[in-house]
DNA sequence: ATTGCATTGCGTCAAGGAGG
DNA sequence: CCTCCTTGACGCAATGCAAT
């Protein structure tokens, strides 16, 4: 697990060590709320859509031909404002387990990269030393 | 035990995009 | 145009950890 160096406190993480931003990556995501999945070696990570969960006691919208006086009305934009809060809260939260989720993945993808490059780095060592002992 | 810095996670705001 | 969703940015509190 990598740490965040202190310039980044805030913000992206990936910037520090990619110049981008996580939302900049070359491979755009596929879908709104998607990120770039792994190809090849690994599997792709899905992402799930777990259901917003209202708390008990929060309804939806009066139809805005109910409301008259003016205390219903700042009652109603209070009471609109919570809910935008709640849904935003929410999907901060989502929006942050996904981003964990794309950075892990992408340290996987680094691992296996690297894997890949020491076994291939090690075949053509082989490869060489047989050439080598052919040629004499 | 205390202190100071780094890191992490959260709530909120604001901007921008998508869909109706 | 309006509404909703997504996400970068900010401020804050909590926690971890090394230095003293």
């Amino acid at each position: 697990m990598y740490k965040m160096t202190k310039p980044s406190v805030h913000g992206s993480c990936l910037s520090v060590l990619t110049g981008l931003f996580w939302t900049d990556f070359s491979l755009p995501p596929t879908s709104p709320g998607d990120y770039p999945a792994a190809t090849g070696d690994m599997p792709a990570y899905q992402i799930r859509t777990p259901t917003t969960t209202l708390p008990q006691g929060v309804v939806m919208a009066a139809s805005p031909g109910t409301l008259h006086s003016p205390q219903q009305m700042a009652e109603e934009a209070t009471r609109k404002r919570e809910l935008r809060l709640l849904k935003n809260r929410e999907a901060a939260r989502e929006c942050r387990r996904k981003k964990k989720e794309y950075v892990k993945c992408l340290e996987n993808r680094v691992a296996v990269l690297e894997n890949q490059n020491k076994t291939l780095i090690e075949e053509l060592k082989a490869l060489k030393d047989l050439y080598c002992h052919k040629a004499e």
